[in-house]
RNA sequence: GCCCUGAUGGUGUAGUGGCCUAUCAUGCAGCCCUGUCGAGGCUGCGACCCGGGUUCAAAUCCCGGUCGGGGCGCCA
């Protein structure tokens, strides 16, 4: 349950129902009115029992033929599930349930003795994704019904729990000196080249949906803002069909000036250290919904493990001779690819660093010092990427400052400096060294609630073949 | 883009050429019972993705389409 403490009245509500599950000892007698879901309705006779759901919890109204408006009973005892429903009456305490022998008595429960009652709206019937049923849904049906999905109770908890993670990564960084920034999505050349980008117009002009924060947020940085963060949408129009890609994904963004790639891997490493830790000391309950339901699916509980600071570190180099001793076939050069981050996964299972990719791998903006060479002589670079287990988290470095060596990766990576002036003119001025990285919030909540699919951590996932709802 | 796999009531499923006017659960509708609480009991409702083909006979086999699931590549 969510906690209501802060929740003022609304014009249709004295109470929600969380408050009254929570402090119903102080309120018996009193007269509520509450508003919420029919989860399920019972009786039908001269009694009727609904429970009912909102945001905060559920309870039982309890209603009696001669105790309300004849009509009005009715309606109510025969209304559908997951119809809306606002009713008054005084908080009683709920007679227990009947326990078999041996079973303690539960604690004191709470209901509403219904005096007034009013059906706001009715629910369709059937419903096309069932609340409560022990049914399995699939995802597709879920993803096309997902205002009702959202009702289901684990479905809710991740979708708070995502809420919860952006918050603490929010205050994480604010605290670390970082200010939240936006940039534009709409852009008039490919953020770092290549890459597959929608096109738009946007009026007379070809346009395309921004694929990364990265130029801009470096732009920020250079014009002095020296810490910054975003929060929002990259759009990539990349035919791919996994259970970790989407078309549009939320991005965790940061650059910070005077810093190099070492530094953001301890903000990242303390980030995610910061967010699991609030996370168990604040919101272990909304866990409650999503193990029950893992439960019915025979699946593990999921349980929040604080990670262990500092995250493992695992150069490119040494990456690539662990793959090789796991029997994998790769050569110095060659991109990590899953099969292989299984081979590294099985001996770091949890979040680990990987530095010093080669700079031939890496975008153009990547820093690269060149007296740092690799094993076989190819020149390193600072990107690093942040894996959990086989998947990628976030891939991230130190940005190249040295304006002439940019326009001159440029050239390198088949791209014209001259598409890039917006950006590479922000270097002319003086410079600060810097760095930076991009988180994926859906991988990070895949990891924090069990989640075995992206789609599940967001609300209305764009995939190939998704656009609606 | 490639490989594999699948599509049966609202939902989840059983079903591998004739036992199918298709199984079970859930749901929905109605009745009975009931301070119920995963309520219970009874009765009923509701489906073989679309288009071709093979066959005496197709949910089942073949071809095409559409959509889904898994994997790869690429990435966050």
């Amino acid at each position: 349950m969510r906690d209501s403490a802060d929740w003022h009245p609304t014009a249709f509500r004295t109470h929600t129902i969380g408050q009254i599950v929570n402090g119903g000892a102080d309120l018996i007698g009193a007269e509520v009115s509450i508003a919420g879901y029919a989860e399920t309705v019972r009786g039908r006779g001269a009694i009727a029992f609904v429970m009912l759901r909102d945001g905060t919890g559920h309870i039982q109204a309890f209603l009696k033929k001669d105790n309300m408006d004849e009509d009005t009973f009715a309606a109510v005892q025969s209304a559908s599930r997951e119809s809306t429903i606002q009713v008054t009456g005084a908080v009683a305490q709920k007679r227990p349930p009947k326990t078999k022998e041996g079973e303690p008595t539960p604690p004191p429960e709470y209901e509403i003795t219904v005096s007034e009652a009013n059906i706001l709206s009715a629910a369709a019937t059937p419903l096309p994704v069932g609340i409560t049923d022990e049914v399995n849904v699939g995802l597709d049906i879920r993803l096309d019904n997902r205002h009702l999905d959202l009702r289901r109770a684990h479905v809710n908890a991740m979708f708070q729990l995502r809420s919860k993670v952006l918050q603490y990564g929010r205050d994480h960084l604010i605290g670390e000196g970082f200010s939240e920034m936006n940039s534009p999505k709409i852009i008039a050349s490919a953020s770092e080249g290549g890459t597959n980008l929608f096109p738009m117009m946007y009026f007379d002009t070809p346009a395309f949906l921004s694929q990364s924060p990265q130029l801009y947020k470096q732009l920020a940085v250079l014009g002095g803002l020296e810490r910054v963060f975003e929060i929002g949408p990259a759009f990539r129009a990349e035919k791919h069909d996994t259970y970790r890609h989407l078309n549009e994904f939320i991005s965790f963004d940061i650059e910070g000036a005077w810093m190099n790639d070492e530094d953001v891997m301890g903000v990242q490493e303390r980030m995610i250290h910061h967010i699991w830790s609030q996370v168990a000391a604040n919101d272990l309950h909304l866990f409650e919904a999503i193990n029950t339901y893992r439960a019915s699916q025979d699946q593990d509980p999921v349980t929040v493990e604080i990670p262990s600071l500092p995250f493992p570190r695992i150069p490119y180099c040494e990456a690539i001779e662990i793959v090789k001793n796991g029997g994998g076939e790769i050569e110095w050069g060659d991109d990590i690819e899953s099969h292989h981050c299984d081979i590294i996964a099985a001996e770091y299972p949890g979040f680990h660093f990987l530095p010093r990719w080669p700079m031939a791998m890496k975008p153009f903006y990547i820093y690269h010092d060149e007296s740092e060479k690799g094993s076989t002589g190819g020149q390193l670079s600072r990107g690093f990427d942040l894996n959990y287990g086989r998947d990628e988290m976030t891939s991230g470095g130190q940005r190249e400052h040295r304006v002439d060596v940019l326009e001159q990766n440029l050239r390198n990576m088949d791209l014209d400096p001259a598409d890039f002036t917006f950006y590479t003119d922000g270097f002319r001025y003086g410079a600060p060294p810097h760095a930076g990285w991009g988180l994926g919030v859906a991988r990070l909540l895949m990891i924090l609630t069990g989640a075995g699919n992206v789609r599940e951590v967001v609300l209305f996932p764009r995939d190939r073949t998704r656009v609606t709802p």
